[in-house]
DNA sequence: CCTATTTTTCAAAATAAATTGAATATCTGC
DNA sequence: GCAGATATTCAATTTATTTTGAAAAATAGG
């Protein structure tokens, strides 16, 4: 009782090349919440990613089903992280227009650069705090305390460079 | 006008060695956030982590300032990473305590294979379900989607990839 | 310098996520 | 199998984040 190999896809399904460009925008959507960002950042760019055509503001939002206001952010964060380009400069009298960079290698290095390090270097400096305090406690707990401060520093520094490698290696594509 | 350099704390201030502890905590709340996971798990872990014996569910609770619920889901997620040990076994009158364990790689791999694996081995999938949608399309539209598509795909293979090698690096300590 | 169009801003609303707390369950020793 | 203690569950609440939408700002042509 399966229909025909050849019957017309049902009417509430949407055409192929739609359902191609709203499912990178899902697939993006996904990552970005995985990576801590809203997952309006991540479907403007799967949408702009999926599309031969640079894009308005206007067609974003309607594509969507976003207000002006989360598309014009998102487009800021991601500019921002340089993981998009103006196409249309905007001198002209028609709407500009955005494009993804084919690259997500800048896309990653912004936003390592722009969310992970500032946070990492935040707990860095409060690390260094808690070492001062180590002054302040008596001989043997600071002992005991020290040992294990130093296994968190440690890690954390390792961390700080490992983020360069993580960069280069998955930037690499 | 600074006070002299002898002076006494100011009465607010803790003994220098629970700022430690909550300081530590307060730093693996910050990781825990960064990474996507509560702030509570994170407190939890970091007070374990500084503290030389092991400690109650109830004196973590009181301690962190959280309910009895909270630790106890908060704990039972550090156990499932295998983050944590309990210290006294349950056969026992007393209450069970938990101890951090002190290499940070247990924690490292189990939120990796546990919460981030997943979710990438789904966004797989799901890239998968578009490689299929490309027969569909008109040849010159799938070979545009093809392409593009292409990347994604090799970029998440890579990140897939990359990830024991992530594991091995931070988890060294 | 107006007007039409596009874009940004940001307080308020909607949504998602974490936390609580009280009910429920699990243990142990008696 | 009861009592006292500890631990878990999960619906309700609180808190944090994201999104909206309407007002303000920018931009270019007339």
């Amino acid at each position: 009782m399966t229909p025909p190999a050849t019957a017309l896809a049902p009417p509430s399904a949407q055409a192929p090349e739609v359902q191609f460009t709203d499912g990178l925008a899902e697939v993006f959507s996904d990552l970005a919440d995985l990576f801590g960002n809203p997952r309006s950042v991540g479907a403007i760019y799967g949408l702009l990613f999926a599309s031969a055509e640079p894009l308005t503001m206007d067609l974003i939002a309607t594509r969507l089903g976003l207000s002006m206001g989360s598309v014009s952010q998102g487009l800021r964060t991601l500019e921002e992280f340089g993981a998009i380009e103006r196409h249309g400069q905007n001198g002209e009298r028609t709407a500009r227009t955005y494009r993804a960079k084919h690259m997500l290698k800048p896309l990653i290095a912004g936003f390592v650069g722009q969310r992970l390090v500032p946070r990492l270097d935040a707990t860095s400096q409060r690390l260094m705090d808690l070492e001062a305090l180590l002054e302040q406690m008596p001989q043997d707990q600071a002992q005991e305390a020290a040992w294990r401060l130093e296994r968190v520093v440690q890690w954390h520094d390792k961390a700080r460079t490992f983020l360069p490698l993580a960069r280069k290696i998955l930037g690499a594509g």
